[in-house]
DNA sequence: ATTACAAGTGTAAGCGCTTACATCGACCTA
DNA sequence: TAGGTCGATGTAAGCGCTTACACTTGTAAT
């Protein structure tokens, strides 16, 4: 080799003086390589600078030690966050991530998974269960193991995520024992998105376990930004009885319904009451503080990290990993007004 | 082959009846292949569900359509807003991303850019300038096409970002322009962060063309958090004679100096003024709001994929593409107050 | 008719690596 | 000492693809 062209597992082996075959033991299984030799290859590959190049290492031994994750956007402090933490403990294990986004669609979510197919990962890390049977049917044919995160799913698959249904029905029952008896939601968009579905039928799980009825209940689907939410708290608080307790799908939504309060010259939790999801960073930032469910996101993404890898070494894993969430009281939730606007 | 192996090219050669060149062909440069051959060949493709190999294809062609990207962290919203666009924009000229994180250290962004290298990435894309002159040797070496963005860079390198030392400076103006002459920042680490250095500098060069010298601006280095931005502003209240303006090198930094202010029982910005950087949503839902120079992290992570991608083709490109930042006026930048303390 | 050329296709040589198998000593056992 | 075992290393056959080059044929120019 000259300076201008990479070294090769060659370049290395006939510096070392030894074969192509104990270069290449030394670097993926040292200890079937005696000491002395192991140490003069290791000072060859340093000298020559050399890294093994990844196309004939793929080729030759069927693995790229690369996992894909296809997430709906990374412009989502939850998912970003879950991603990093994934992506670290993934890199502990020697592998690299390949990233793509669905921004919501399954139609596009399908479409990375094809990318992500084509390029040979060894697993692919999926959000929530909500997808069609043909993208889980691809995945499945080609071998490929694959976990669905952020929520804990159906039938079968492997999941690693927390319990929406159950958090949200937590929630809700603080916000009952508070007095409240007209909720109201703004949630997610929830067709092809079982966070924001789960979320949505805890909460009306837990009204009409007491006694409130699902028409009783005024749902509005947003999508996860301040103006939607905002936007959806307006529509809700011109509603007759108004609402003194506003479930939002998470903590974006929460705000955007905390600004229009304020515009509103509603004060909260005085004369509404609102909570969120997820506990971001900006829950604990706004005036008063987002009472809202913790969600562990970087133990989420550690977790499927771990799972991933076992999937794809084929160890034994259990099908379903819970994380805990746990619900964060904080200045948003307050007993209804006591003379509440009919 | 049989229902359990994947159809190589070999199998759609011998399906169609032609050789594996042409196939090959039909799949790379359809017209270099006349029309009743290349549609008897996607017919076989098609009837085996081929899809190419990536390591085969990696291997012979000398290139992968993936490209890395190494960001401090993606647990920063700056960071994944910028990725997520980085990503979208790359998804449309057919590349897949490979992300890998350096938490600010240098070393680790060193392994990581060797890792991507092992990886066959076309092109890599890296934050800031500020690195080891090794670092960028080897990928010289390695003839890898890289950009740095976020920042402007130095002497040579690609790069596409805006002018941290400028807008530093700008804001800073606004801030003397309202009558302050205690000023103090709080900026990030700047070792080995050219965004936070060059942030510290504007302000410093801006203040003393107000003949303000540099040992009368008290500078705290702070890690990106709300604590850390707490405890430093914390400090600086304590100087005698107290600032009566805070800068921040970013907004994470300035909203934790915020709820250390309301801790103090000191009003923002009547008592002291406090500015951002960024204009991350946190910015916007404080109260008062934050004023901050805006950031425009989604058109950076596109014009950095396109430009990539010209470098790897070899197009030719312009050496730094800035991008332009705004001051947004908002409510935590006020006059000194009348009898400031001693 | 001959020649030149171009377009379509085939042939076959790698790309850099892993790994099954072969080889070679060193060491043990009877 | 012969035979057996085992651990360390070497040999070499691919992995699936791209592509330089060769070949064949049809067409245009002479």
């Amino acid at each position: 080799m000259n300076e201008f062209t990479k070294p090769t597992l060659d370049d290395v082996a006939r510096a070392a003086g030894v074969s192509t075959a104990t270069v290449s033991r030394c670097l993926n299984a040292p200890d079937r390589v005696i000491a002395p030799t192991r140490e003069r290859v290791m000072l060859a590959v340093e000298a020559l600078g050399y890294t093994p190049d990844f196309g004939g290492r793929a080729l030759a031994s069927r693995r790229t030690n690369t996992v894909g994750a296809i997430i709906p956007t990374m412009d989502n402090a939850i998912f970003a966050r879950g991603l990093q933490s994934f992506q670290e403990a993934l890199s502990r294990f020697g592998k690299t991530l390949l990233v793509a986004s669905s921004g919501y669609s399954p139609a596009r979510e399908r479409e990375q998974i094809e990318v992500m197919a084509g390029r040979g990962v060894d697993g692919v890390l999926l959000i929530g269960s909500a997808r069609p049977e043909s993208s889980v049917e691809f995945l499945r044919r080609r071998g490929i193991p694959f976990l669905g995160a952020w929520n804990l799913g159906g039938e079968d698959g492997y999941f690693v995520g927390f319990d929406n249904h159950a958090a949200a029905a937590g929630l809700t029952r603080m916000v009952l024992d508070q007095g409240h008896r007209r909720l109201a939601m703004i949630g997610g968009i929830s067709h092809m998105n079982d966070r924001a579905a789960d979320r949505m039928e805890g909460v009306r799980a837990a009204a009409e376990l007491a006694g409130i009825r699902r028409d009783q209940l005024p749902v509005i689907e947003a999508a996860y930004t301040f103006e939607d939410g905002a936007r959806a708290f307006g529509e809700l608080m011109a509603l007759s009885p108004r609402p003194t307790a506003v479930l939002c799908g998470n903590d974006v939504l929460a705000v955007g319904a905390m600004q229009k309060a304020r515009e509103l010259d509603l004060r909260v939790p005085e004369d509404v009451s609102i909570t969120g999801f997820d506990d971001i960073d900006l829950a604990g930032v706004v005036d008063p503080k987002l009472t809202t469910v913790r969600v562990p996101h970087l133990r989420m993404g550690e977790a499927a990290a771990e799972m991933l890898i076992k999937l794809i070494n084929k160890e034994p894993v259990e099908r379903r990993v819970e994380i805990p969430t746990a619900i964060v009281e904080r200045g948003t939730l307050g007993p209804p007004p006591a003379d509440p606007v009919a």
